[in-house]
DNA sequence: TCTGAATGTGAAACGGGTTTCATTATGGCT
DNA sequence: AGCCATAATGAAACCCGTTTCACATTCAGA
């Protein structure tokens, strides 16, 4: 059977369309006795309104993209459900659209992640999206992809598109992030405080922004405290807890090893903590060890990790409002920086053989 | 500017609308030298059609409405990273739809979750998505809601719904879960076999259809090994890691305590796995523990999880596939069930006090 | 009583595609 | 040479709302 619609209505109601769009909008003044049967009507026959029809004239559809890499990292669940909640509350549906490929054997493949990136981007402009938001991926580029630059560009013309946790160095895209230099420097300034001189630092991929970042400030804190910097104890590439545990294992078994590891997430300071603990070594008491992200998991592991916080949800959460001021034409900030927090838990304590204060 | 529709292109070539519309979908013959002139037009004005008028006339969308309770339970993401595999293949896109509260304090409120679901049900239904998954929720209610229920058989006469890990029983709405009660049968006689006799279970939902079948599958795995079943070891109402935690400690705390915990999910075990080592009581070799749902959480903690997989992205999989044969029209088997599997990690072993076979 | 403003309503155009139907040109085959 | 199937194309209707414009009423104020 036909959905029912608004011609529908009009003829038993004896009105026309246009009266009928007037009471479903509230755009005009429709005597009351008529407004009250064609309600009424629109009860009897639960019409729901086409909203195909209404976005294509109206040219706007309360829809908007949503572009992660990888939604089982526990990291992007976190901004999405901040995302989410305001997205919602701004009376937004969003498609989510991860890049992320897995094979049958439901291994994660990142190869043609850059390819899907540009695919969701055209899919998302055809489906007549109001805005799209963008995580990770190529928008994690120390240096920007010229190919998603151009293309990033030339969509931004068309819709209000907002970059998360990222940049595209020489394009005048939106873009709200976590200050990734400064909690860096909170988590490095915390273990020189604890005593610490010996700190390595795990994980990331030298060619992400965030990862840059985070590294700056890592050698900022250690400068500040007069500390160097040993090439053999900055390990990068990955992100995941095997990579944690085997880049730690590596430290670890070394003749000289540190006394603290700073990971560049907290799946790679659970691996770390796997490590210590395959090789006996004591966490905290023989070895600190601090995550990044705060993602819940964060808090499963014993001891629970001292981590920094990027307020993940808060990230999502302005995201949405400020999509949302840009689809409406209001004015918006280039930049927005939110501030870390540093969360001390368990996996952090004086440096060995350092008395307490 | 105006984004340039097909009119724009049937004048610039000469033609009518109805043979562009013809060489971009293929759908009858164009005259060679037509159709490159067309095509290079296409190109030269990066031609994208609007997918909303389309969708408004062939009265399909690709766009399908999945709606869950929280994407920030990890065993979601895993789901839900299957069913984006499939779908993503078979040319769909989806709505994201979070049931969830969250309060400003980002604080997790179940209480209108229900209210969420409807208001889901009817805004995918105005979108008109092509079809509706749905998990958790009042999905998952032993009592069915009668409310959901008439809401439900309702929505699925316009559009297929399909229902994950759950059942509305007295309706006749398709759906694809893992065999509960195998899956937790599966977990108790690896225990039993381990020579466990005096078994504690924790979390769940008294009210949900899930836990009931596990719980099921608990009691006939103890039936047949002829071992007693002991009230105040079934410990329900929880699914988080605070929660196994507290059931945990409250089980270790007892004169007389249980050898073996078998928790309703992951996140149940990580807590108890917590309180256990609180308690300063081994694991495995003091106390076993196995989880459900296989996580990928559950490789994270030290000792690693033994755990039953419910194959989660197998679901997901399971469901874009179906609800694609649905939408086509295709025949269906009404209830289609995964067996899940054991996975045997590092959290269990030998009952103290027996000596290994 | 007259007037301008506000109320109430319908006809028709519009948004951007798809699809049906009709028409003409072309090619293969007897 | 004649005929039928197929290729190639356009005009117009259609999908389902919204919006503009025009027109008729009603009402308050002068």
């Amino acid at each position: 059977m036909r959905p029912v619609t608004v011609y529908d209505i009009a003829r038993e109601a004896n009105v026309s369309v246009a009266t009928v769009s007037r009471v479903l909008n509230n755009t005009a003044p429709v005597k009351k006795e008529t407004r009250e049967r064609i309600v009424a009507l629109m009860h009897k026959y639960q019409f729901q309104p086409n909203a195909l029809a209404r976005s294509l004239t109206r040219k706007e559809t309360g829809m908007i993209g949503f572009i992660l890499p990888d939604i089982t990292n526990p990291f992007f669940p976190e901004v999405l459900s901040g995302f989410d909640y305001e997205a919602r509350r701004l009376g937004y549906t969003y498609f989510l659209c991860d890049t992320i490929s897995t094979n049958e054997e439901n291994e994660r493949l990142y190869d043609r992640q850059y390819e899907r990136e540009s695919q969701y981007l055209s899919l998302l402009m055809e489906k007549q999206v109001d805005g799209i938001v963008m995580i990770g991926g190529r928008v994690d580029l120390a240096k920007p992809d010229p190919e998603l630059a151009r293309e990033l560009e030339e969509v931004a013309k068309r819709v209000p598109v907002l970059l998360l946790n990222g940049s595209l160095p020489k394009t005048k895209l939106n873009r709200v992030s976590a200050d990734q230099k400064f909690g860096a420097e909170l988590a490095v300034q915390h273990l020189i405080e604890l005593g610490h001189r010996d700190i390595a630092v795990i994980g990331g991929y030298s060619k992400m922004t965030n990862t840059q970042q985070r590294l700056a400030g890592f050698r900022s804190a250690m400068k500040d405290a007069g500390l160097p910097v040993r090439k053999e104890w900055i390990l990068t590439e990955g992100f995941s807890v095997p990579k944690g545990q085997e880049y730690a294992a590596q430290l670890l078994s070394a003749k000289r090893r540190p006394t603290a590891i700073f990971c560049m997430n907290d799946l790679l300071a659970i691996g770390a903590l796997k490590a210590a603990h395959r090789a006996g070594i004591r966490v905290p008491e023989e070895l600190s060890i601090v995550g990044y992200d705060d993602i819940p998991q964060a808090t499963y592991s014993i001891p629970e990790l001292t981590t920094v916080s990027l307020m993940s949800q808060e990230i999502g959460r302005q995201a949405a409002r400020t999509l949302d001021k840009m689809i409406a034409g209001k004015k918006v900030p280039l930049f927005q920086s939110l501030m870390p927090e540093l969360i001390v838990r368990e996996t952090t304590a004086r440096v060995p053989g350092i008395a307490a204060d």
